[in-house]
DNA sequence: TGAAGTTGTCTATGTTAATAGACAACTTGA
DNA sequence: TCAAGTTGTCTATTAACATAGACAACTTCA
């Protein structure tokens, strides 16, 4: 690693940060590997340790570097864009990526209804359900984990087909349903639980992107409902008309 | 015109004169041409006039604008004009242009007549010479570098007059000659050679015109002949009826 | 000749950038 | 458990940036 030269009118930490940010650009830090020290690197520009960490900040703000205290700056993966539409496949998403996608069973309990949840999904109060808890992740990095609700009566076996074939869209389609969309989907943010940050391998802390969504079939029959918690870091929502 | 977007990290006059860079660069301001007034750049940025003058500076510390006091800021052309003449005087020329001009000696030596040489300046053959090397800059950025053939016999301190007054006029003049004109002017191009391009500040492969010039005195004879080489990128020569 | 418009210079004031040093808080590995 | 290395926070000082207003010096044109 090396000084750039240095320019007129452009503020020094502007100019370590740009440094940097084409250092990652280039490869010459690697997505998840650490940065050197505050200090190494203010020796390497020839610039105080604080117009470092404004550069470092201003990285930070961009979500391409993140600080942990005691440890050292690291580098981010780029985060995934995750567009959102009626037509919303975690598989189909990731896999346009170029990435690898990945659902992984949890838990699967057996409940009865609540309240909310069957007027969601069109059913009785007390109708059997199956909340299935999974991980997803792209290329091994884990990206969400979500709640999955859906009717016990009409996907009996929900919770073996989707441990085999590790996604949603193919247990509905074993069920005979081959296309679905997305009747409504409502985002919040909130700070990663401990359960949660084990399995995202998220410190705590961490803020995750809450996604709470209903599918209906194409001729609008409630299907299942999720709340997906999404590693904030990793991932960013596009919207887009469909 | 309108104000470009601002950027953080980026001094203000800085983010202006770029601007002004790139409308030059866009071809919105024609070379030679006149930029609006300070306070009405200052109004269009949204910056203070103080902050326009200093990117006006900046700007013409790099040569790009030209300031004049009471009418204007000027858009400098990319290159010099050069007008060819029967009075071609390098000096007169370049503060014409609103520029500093100015003769460096590089060297001289004493040389016998060549063939061509004596015929160019009505000698002998094998008749002392003097040739001088010179770097011509205007504003310090070097225009050409000129080799010059005068008579040793006539002009007997050619070098060490040329060393103190910086101009091959003042020279003659120093000898008595108020008053010479161009007797032939050749042009060619080449590419400019490993020693011109340091002198010349230029990179390798870039191309030079070459000027290959007689003067002589009112009575036609002949004072000098020499052979200059310029920086093609930074001068244009322009042919006028005398 | 005079008015309008231009650049040049001066003083003043507040904000931002950059440096410097010290120490706290935390992580890692021996 | 301890030492070394890391990021986080605080105070303090100096330099550069940006704004504001006033007026001088000069050019142009009617």
């Amino acid at each position: 690693m090396s000084a750039e030269a240095l320019s007129a009118g452009v503020a020094l930490w502007r100019q370590v940060a740009d440094g940097i940010e084409q250092a990652i650009a280039d490869g010459r830090y690697l997505p998840g590997g650490k940065l050197p020290g505050e200090t190494e690197i203010a020796e390497n520009y020839g610039v105080n340790r604080h117009t470092v960490r404004r550069a470092l900040a201003a990285l930070a703000e961009r979500g391409l570097v993140r600080a942990e205290r005691g440890s050292g700056t690291f580098v981010r993966s780029r985060r995934i864009a995750y567009p959102l539409r009626t037509r919303t496949r975690f598989s189909e998403i990731i896999n346009a990526g170029g990435r690898e996608p990945r659902g992984q069973l949890i838990a699967a309990e057996r409940e009865p209804a609540s309240g909310a949840l069957a007027g969601q999904l069109d059913l009785a109060i007390g109708a059997p359900l199956f909340r299935i808890e999974a991980l997803r992740s792209a290329d091994g990095v884990p990206i969400s984990r979500g709640t999955t609700w859906l009717s016990a009566v009409r996907f009996p076996d929900a919770p073996k087909v989707f441990a085999a074939k590790r996604s949603m869209t193919k247990v509905l389609a074993h069920y005979g349903i081959s296309d679905y969309r997305r009747l409504s989907t409502r985002i919040t943010a909130s700070v990663v639980d401990a359960a949660d940050a084990a399995r995202l391998d998220l410190a705590a802390g961490r803020p995750v992107l809450v996604v709470e969504s209903i599918d209906v079939a194409a001729d609008g029959t409630p299907l299942l409902t999720s709340r997906a918690r999404f590693a904030a870091e990793r991932v960013e929502f596009v919207i887009e008309p469909d």
